[in-house]
RNA sequence: GCCCGGGUGGACAAACUGGCAAAGUCGGCGGACUUAAAAUCCGCAGCUCGAACGAGCUUACGGGUUCGACUCCCGUCCCGGGCACCA
């Protein structure tokens, strides 16, 4: 009798043995086409199609979840994303493919550092300890994961490979050094990204204003690759706002770009305009004030003293003050001019803050007239405002009704153009600077090439030394991994904690063998989760990342499921690198994640979880309370995966009650001694038979939209009739309808599902194919038939699935209630959507 | 300001392709079982009028297209997220 009770904690830990003893989850690389060699496969540079021409067929999937960065403990987010993807493996798996499902640890970052410089305790040690938690959990929520390929990026064994990669992307010149203006946190004493920064300008982790510094830093070029990751979002199914996303961050526009030069110091200054046709109405020249030449240009002039104080003013002013729209524009004369080359004219040059070093050349041709802050420069400045575009006077516009923003014909801009509309003037005007060698046409992007290095211990260590003889030296290959050392103080004091490390940082060159030191620098940690998904396709590989054929075998990415907060910069550099390496003959695929699910919040009482609002739901309690079922059911439940959903405790002990239901009825049949089919073929047996069919086709549709909430919503109307046909339905019917439950619901509840399912049939459910519908069973013989008046239901009949229009027009007329609103008025109209309803018009 | 989402009963939601608005769940109410409670089972339920048959209203708001609109189009408001002087 006590087993009509649903006890998660007996059902739980028996399955997952079972799948821990028999690794059931685990995936062998089969293989197929190797090189035997392991040589690198060549492929071409193409683009777009290249994803097409990869792999194989539907026999094999990848499904992925975002790998956790181990922090404490793991957190409803993360019962969330990896119920989504486990759902989707169990699925394909049952589809007949074989799935790889791999787990590993996103292990280097701030947080671990952040609490050894508090507590002095290793971020080894705290990070470890925290992985041994994710693993423990994810094992209690009985996720079915590939535990041969385990990996965190903190290992050697793994960072050997970021290391190897990061020689491979320096080798073809796609990693570089520069001395830059960066953001740096005065409180975390390091360099923090522009992505890292809030738009107050304030550090994203600690809050504490940014300043700006100049330092020698380590870039990748992913600027060079703006075009394809542009272009190649078409060849990918990803949400459309996900994409929308990306191409706004590449940003890119199309324009001119055009030479001034100054001819005092005999120097040619690019800008980039998107407006090459306002040419003509260039009154002035500005440049950033981050502009290495600005200093430069009024050295030893009288202009030096004013412009160095804007200067640095202007590079101190907090992001905030500073990308401030409505604050008054300021800048300072420099003292010079520059040549606008359609017209010899001289113009004035500035320095200004609302010109952006990051961006173009860090320098603009300012006009006034057609450019809003260019107008406002202009006029707090007293600079000429000239109109070279015919056009009605703008809203909020001079006296003159500028700046205009609009098109229209070219006016006082030069004779070959003037009339021209504007749009044809701008191709004519950069044919001819072409032809002039005074421009050309060009395109800009707003992306900027990625900033990797970090002042921080944590992290990989970027595998070069630098040597007074022969500069900087990538380490050989031979000699990876670069390990990190242990040092005693993790802050950061204004350098690397690295550099603490003497023994460490003091080493030879590895060309001439003459004194050098290491860089002390580590990797952005978005460099480790930019290629982890190649590392596990052969993840025990110790003699390379990995084998071409391993990915030959597995990529893409058939389905990568994550939070949209990574929309941008995790799936950004991911994509760079694939096509980085694509393009070393690394590997074959352009892109690595071929569809994309993004997942929404779990909020509690419609706020963000977090431990000052003390309104954290802790996953290890409800698993530990309810069952790790009852939790992955609840949390899919909730509402549509990809949208936020808020936590309700009272809405999972309906899930539980559920799940109870199921168990019970099933075990009742269970206890039943099989017998023939005498009852199955009562109408009661055939309606829940029906119901059955009708579940499979609803929940196997609506897994493939990843409608989970209505997938389960299905399961427990089957459920609903279960009980309610108790008494009337037949054995054999009940017994199907409850595997069938069981069947469907694996995906969601696994150990419930198995135990279930093994009662029934003594089956393993994983190992059976995921139920067909039987067509039959899901048409209808008749079916109610809506008869609408006017628009407006009025009566339903039932109709013959068989019954033509005609016949149907008949019945509506003929219904009692649509009678009643027809009688006495003239039917103008009879509309017939056959399975459905009837629409009379009537006047 | 720009970009991307979203707004449906008391709450979470469903309606996938323009065809019965509200499936399923929570909460509520009524009943069965029980000495009682819990658990479980059965039933009711958008709002207004009505004893009932039914009628009217209802998907943030205002228009439009259509035989028919939660769904498409135009405008407005509100909420969430992202970006922000991008030349």
């Amino acid at each position: 009798m006590s087993e009509r009770r649903y006890d998660p904690k007996k059902i739980e830990p028996r399955w997952q043995a079972v799948w821990a003893d028999e690794r059931t989850w685990e995936v062998a690389n089969e293989g197929l086409g190797a090189d035997a060699d392991g040589h690198v496969l060549r492929v071409g540079l193409g683009s777009a199609e290249a994803n097409g021409a990869d792999r194989r067929d539907d026999a094999s999937s990848y499904v992925l979840e975002m790998l956790p960065y181990p922090s404490g403990e793991p957190h409803i987010g993360h019962l969330k994303v990896y119920s989504v993807g486990d759902a989707i493996a169990h699925y394909h798996r049952r589809l007949g493919r074989r799935v790889l499902h791999p787990m590993g640890y996103d292990s280097f970052g701030l947080p671990a550092e952040n609490h050894a410089i508090k507590t002095g305790v290793h971020p080894r040690v705290s990070t470890d300890a925290s992985i041994a938690s994710f693993q423990t959990q994810f094992r209690s929520w009985g996720i079915s994961i590939d535990w041969s390929r385990e990996l965190a990026t903190h290992e050697p064994s793994y960072y050997r490979w970021t290391q190897w990669i990061f020689l491979q992307l320096l080798d073809a010149g796609l990693a570089y050094r520069k001395e830059a203006a960066v953001k740096w946190c005065p409180k975390d004493q390091t360099v923090l990204a522009n992505e890292q920064v809030t738009a107050e300008g304030a550090c994203e982790r600690c809050g504490a204003t940014v300043e700006v510094r100049q330092l020698e830093q380590w870039f990748l070029r992913i600027t060079d690759y703006a075009e394809r990751l542009l272009n190649d979002l078409a060849s990918i199914d990803w949400p459309e706002h996900v994409k929308t996303m990306q191409r706004n961050w590449i940003g890119r526009s199309e324009g001119a770009e055009v030479t001034f030069r100054c001819e005092d110091l005999g120097i040619d200054y690019p800008v980039f305009t998107t407006r090459p046709d306002t040419l003509f109405g260039a009154t002035f020249f500005v440049m950033a004030p981050e502009h290495p030449d600005v200093l430069r240009i009024v050295a030893g002039t009288d202009r030096e003293q004013e412009v160095r104080d804007y200067v640095s003013r202007a590079i101190t002013e907090s992001g905030e003050e500073r990308s401030n729209v409505e604050k008054p524009k300021t800048g300072v004369a420099l003292g010079r001019t520059v040549v606008n080359p359609v017209n010899g004219l001289e113009i004035p040059m500035y320095v200004a803050d609302y010109v952006l070093m990051e961006y173009g050349t860090g320098a603009i041709m300012a006009v006034p007239g057609h450019d809003a802050r260019d107008h406002a420069f202009a006029r707090a400045y007293g600079l000429p405002i000239k109109r070279v575009i015919e056009g009605a006077p703008e809203d909020g516009g001079d006296d003159n009704g500028l700046p205009y923003l609009g098109e229209g014909p070219l006016i006082d801009s030069d004779d070959r153009f003037d009339g021209l509309h504007n749009r044809e003037a701008l191709a004519a005007i950069v044919a001819w600077l072409q032809s002039e060698g005074k421009g050309h046409a060009s395109v800009n992007y707003r992306l900027r090439d990625w900033l990797i290095s970090r002042q921080r211990y944590w992290g990989c260590p970027i595998p070069v030394v630098y040597c007074e003889q022969c500069g900087a030296v990538a380490v050989p290959e031979r000699d990876l991994p670069v390990e990190l050392p242990d040092i005693e103080d993790y802050a950061p004091q204004g350098r690397s904690p690295l550099a603490a490390a003497e023994d460490w940082v003091n080493t030879s060159c590895p060309e001439c063998g003459g004194p050098a030191r290491r860089e002390t620098d580590t990797m952005d940690t978005f460099v480790d989760s930019s290629w982890y998904f190649l590392r596990y396709c052969d993840a025990a590989n110790d003699s390379a990342a990995w084998d071409p054929a391993a990915l030959h075998e597995w990529m893409p990415v058939d389905q990568y499921i994550g939070g949209v907060e990574h929309a941008i910069l995790h799936l950004m550099y991911a994509r760079f690198l694939t096509k980085a390496l694509a393009d070393l003959g690394q590997l074959e695929v352009q892109e690595p994640f071929r569809a994309l699910f993004t997942q929404g919040m779990v909020t509690k009482d419609g706020a963000k979880m977090s431990k000052s609002r003390g309104n954290v739901v802790s996953p290890a309690a409800i698993v530990e309370r309810y069952g790790a079922d009852t939790a992955r059911c609840y949390i899919l439940f909730i509402g549509p995966p990809d949208q936020d959903a808020d936590w309700s405790d009272e809405g999972m002990e309906g899930v539980h009650r559920f799940l109870g239901r199921l168990w019970r009825l099933a075990m009742e049949v269970a206890e039943e001694e099989e017998e023939g089919d005498a009852t199955t073929s009562g109408p009661e047996s055939l309606e829940l038979l029906r119901k059955a069919h009708w579940a499979i086709d609803k929940v196997s549709g609506d897994l493939r939209r990843f409608a989970f909430n209505t997938a389960i919503a299905a399961v427990m109307e089957l459920i609903n009739d279960c009980s309610r046909l108790r008494e009337q339905a037949g054995p054999d019917s009940r017994r199907f309808a409850l595997t069938t439950a069981a069947s469907l619901l694996f995906p969601f509840a696994p150990h419930l599902g198995a135990e279930v399912y093994e009662r029934l049939t003594g089956l393993r459910v994983w190992e059976q194919p995921w139920p067909v519908a039987e067509e039959e069973m899901l048409e209808q013989d008749t079916y109610e038939l809506v008869c609408q008046v006017n628009g407006k239901l009025r009566d339903r009949v039932p109709a013959s699935s068989q019954a033509g229009p005609d016949e149907l027009k008949e019945l509506c007329r003929a219904a009692p209630n649509v009678r009643a609103h027809v009688d006495g008025k003239q039917i103008v109209k009879e509309i017939v959507v056959p399975g459905k309803l009837v629409n009379l018009v009537v006047r």
